[in-house]
DNA sequence: TTCCAGGCGTATC
DNA sequence: GATACGCATGGA
């Protein structure tokens, strides 16, 4: 899909439909955006900083002192700015409640994270809010000055973490960091594995369990298949689709839950 | 004060 | 393999 922009001074002026900044930075599938007093998102992933605005409601985005390379060769892809929602949300809503769902939450993208944030921010987020999340996260990235690779962290023990006030976190931090470091998990292999291995692959992690498991996959390797079951998703499962789901979201499950979680939890 | 947060490890059956 | 319980922390 075309993606449609021009630089306009410092800025990139970007036109998109299928995309609203509260839907896809507000939704918690990433801890690091904060909306600011003027209805802007500020926010980062690893050392990426960036300002974004919506243009009076418009389908026309502001990405603030941005060159177009920037733009292309990082925003474009974390925003999955070539994929078509709009070709997606029209399958999904083959299904009634998923028609609803994405009426409701049409806003959302899935933002291609990069794998070791992801994965150790829900190792974090397990058993957690949000607002703590965002807390224990901003203050690992004030302390690194941007989110640190494992390799920032090989020396880190529950200890040295402390000052994050994870809780029980820390040791299962610690556990990614070492299987990390030594081979035991490679992130780039887990890409490309079939999703049941790779599942059960980032599941030798301590802390992290099927949820975290599949919140990594669909949200830092855009494993578009993986399917987080949190409670919320359970009770979707129990009162629609008590005999699984539809055939309209084969390959795209993971989207399909997005919308379904932001639906139910409107109810 | 008590409860709960997009769970998971462990013990026990 | 199912089910119960503790777990760090802080906001409601």
């Amino acid at each position: 899909m075309a993606i449609e922009y021009k630089t306009d001074g410092n800025d990139i002026l970007l036109r998109q439909s299928d995309f609203a900044l509260d839907d896809t930075l507000d939704c918690g599938q990433a801890f690091r955006w904060e909306k600011t007093a003027d209805n802007a998102y500020h926010g980062a992933f690893l050392n990426n900083q960036l300002t974004i605005s919506c243009e009076n409601g418009s389908d026309l985005f502001r990405l603030h002192n941005t060159t177009e390379q920037e733009f292309i060769e990082v925003w474009a892809d974390y925003f999955d700015l070539s994929t078509d929602y709009g070709r997606l949300k029209a399958q999904l809503s083959e299904d009634e409640m998923l028609s609803k769902a994405c009426a409701y939450a049409g806003g959302i993208r899935i933002l291609r994270q990069d794998s070791w944030e992801a994965l150790s921010s829900f190792i974090i987020s397990q058993n957690n809010n949000i607002p703590r999340i965002k807390g224990i996260i901003g203050r690992l990235c004030e302390h690194y000055s941007g989110y640190p690779s494992a390799e920032m962290m090989k020396d880190e023990t529950v200890e040295s973490l402390g000052y994050l006030r994870s809780g029980f976190r820390a040791k299962y931090l610690v556990d990614a960091v070492s299987k990390v470091l030594s081979g035991e998990i490679e992130l780039e292999k887990i890409r490309s594995l079939p999703l049941d291995e790779a599942r059960n692959k980032l599941m030798t992690i301590k802390g992290v369990g099927p949820k975290v498991a599949d919140c990594a996959l669909l949200f830092g390797f855009y494993r578009t298949d993986a399917f987080p079951m949190d409670v919320w998703v359970k009770r979707v499962m129990a009162q629609w689709y008590p005999n699984g789901l539809p055939e309209c979201t084969k390959g795209i499950r993971g989207i399909a839950q997005q919308y379904l979680f932001h639906y139910i939890r409107s109810l």
